[in-house]
DNA sequence: TATGAATGAGGGTTCATTCAT
DNA sequence: AATGAATGAACCCTCATTCAT
């Protein structure tokens, strides 16, 4: 009679949420059999149909999560960060925290997105670029104020500041690499940080 | 076991290895079927097994001629070129020369392998980590030089060097851009070192 | 077993009844889900099985209708009726009164049993063979008095008179035609009447 | 090499058709599976699917061997036969001369469509409303002629036609009643135009 | 009564691979 | 060398039915 039940429909879906990223990530989302997600949730896989339309539906439902996260930082970055600098190393900390708290969802978004055509969408080619142009418009900000430079286009700037940032966190996803507490994380991102704004070479050189 | 023995033969099989390069690149390696592969290359599709012994044989030929091209050049490299600089522009080279003259093969590595855990295998991993492991002995040696900073372990800095380029690959590949001649590649490898090397920041600031 | 019990349980089930009618009338009995059902009557799905033991059980009650109120006219007919001529009337009156009263249920006569093999059981064979030899009955009694022609087997002529009397509700059936009023309902079964009679009367009386 | 093996493809592609044929006819469209169907066949259900694309298009394939044969034969009357009676005649002669020698095809297609929503699709519905409206076209001719009544509407008289044509052979369908000989099968095509024309014929004529 | 979560058998379809010719 | 018929393991998804609440 209730409908208000939310948390107790709420808790198995977040446990087939939770068993389809693991599966997704173990064997990758073609290879990720439902049978295999449902057996990792301890469920009959008939169940996996009733909280989720498909197997792309329990994908974009992942896939959201990820993005959702995301265009909620950007949008608070927008209002309430005025300081370039800070705002991309928001962006780098979402990478790093979601890292931490939730390694599979970035793991999926690294291996099965970020570099895969084959699982790409329209939508989801959509959220991709909305991304990008968002945070080209923090570099551009940045070329405006003055404090990056003028001679590349904000794009490339933006695919360097990018790329870096996923190839570190490649980097730590395909090693299985944890993050132990705050100050790793910090030194990461400040190295990220710290060779986009000013290179490899050695200083003064 | 040797695939490149007669000329009459390789010539056939290499109609089958371009069309499992187009192929591939256009629907991925899982969506790929044989029968399209095939039909690509204008033959049966039971000939195709006459010159690979599966499916995953033909994807472990295309990723070899991209490996070896690559292992050859960073031996080349090792022996002849003795400029730091010039080895990363070299490697660089490798990447934007073979877009030019094959873009599906840097497409199918780029998506297909660069950043998929799903078509993964251990002999695959291998080609991987040894070709990180020769680029850092680029930038270990850039640091023994002088010309590199020390601050940061030389992993990272191959982190930031490949993640760069990758990136400015990706983006060519994923938007189909073509590069139109060799003043326009010469400007990418140079933009890809100069950041690399100098960073974003306005410079003096 | 009895299904007609109470009217407290009836009011519900007699929703239920109607929804299955008109779920079954729109996707047919295979392609009818017990959801579908259930969403039609408002109400949950697991409630239909309070009141029916199963699909099938729901669809033999929908039959059941359909052939308790022919066999009780047919009952009727035999008693009171003793005019051969206004018993096949009352046949034909059967069928678009209650077209008129329930489209539905002659719709679902129509393409769900009486030509289709897919939903035939042995019990529901039985009800056919029931009716046709009842309606025999009544040719042969035609035949008996002298009203109709005897060169032909009575089972043969009341094939004609049923597949006329088929032909002309599946026309309307499959048109979801109208029947607007008792001077249009009479106007049909004179016309199927007529032609089965000046086809089939002894020719010369 | 040779693409004009036509026969033997044929030959496997023709067991399966028989095969598909005597499965629908005894499990009904629906309940009729593929693997059934296969192993009527005697072969592995993969092959069925080398030679049609899926269970529709099999079904497909059924429906259209019948009215491929109608409409040859529409047309063959159109063009030759010039006698309205006659006409008619070849019409009852098609369905009984297929029940004959085919008769699951006529089986499933009294069972299957000629009154059965369920597996009507658009394109499966032209094909009725053209045989109709042919058939009707020969009535009309004969009203024009003079030797069918004209207070009836050529659509009304077709309607009886049809009925009674497809009563008859529903009747021998279900009771799976052999047609024995050309006698026998001349016996029953009379008695349909016989009563057809009795009943609408003009009346002293 | 009433709900809808949970189950799992069933069936259509795909496609890599084998093999007779 | 070459063809494409033949096989069958996989895998997604549906939905009737049961059952705890």
């Amino acid at each position: 009679m209730k409908k208000g039940t939310g948390p107790i429909k709420k808790e198995k879906e977040s446990t087939i949420f939770d068993a389809a990223l693991k599966t997704i990530k173990r064997k990758g989302f073609h290879k990720a059999r439902m049978s295999d997600i449902a057996k990792e949730a301890e469920i009959s896989y008939g169940l996996v149909y009733h909280y989720f339309k498909n197997k792309e539906d329990l994908f974009d439902a992942i896939l959201n999560r990820w993005w959702n996260g995301l265009f909620q930082l950007m949008a608070d970055i927008s209002e309430r960060e005025h300081d370039v600098y800070k705002k991309l190393r928001h962006i780098i900390d979402y990478f790093l925290d979601t890292y931490q708290s939730n390694p599979d969802l970035v793991n999926i978004f690294i291996t099965e997105i970020s570099r895969s055509t084959t699982n790409l969408t329209v939508s989801r080619l959509e959220h991709f670029k909305k991304f990008i142009s968002l945070t080209e418009g923090v570099i551009l900000e940045g070329q405006d104020i003055g404090i990056l430079r003028r001679d590349f286009k904000a794009r490339y700037l933006t695919n360097i500041f990018l790329g870096s940032l996923e190839t570190f966190v490649s980097t730590m996803v395909f090693a299985d690499q944890k993050i132990t507490g705050n100050s790793q994380k910090n030194k990461i991102a400040d190295s990220i940080l710290e060779v986009f704004f000013n290179g490899s070479k050695i200083q003064g050189k």
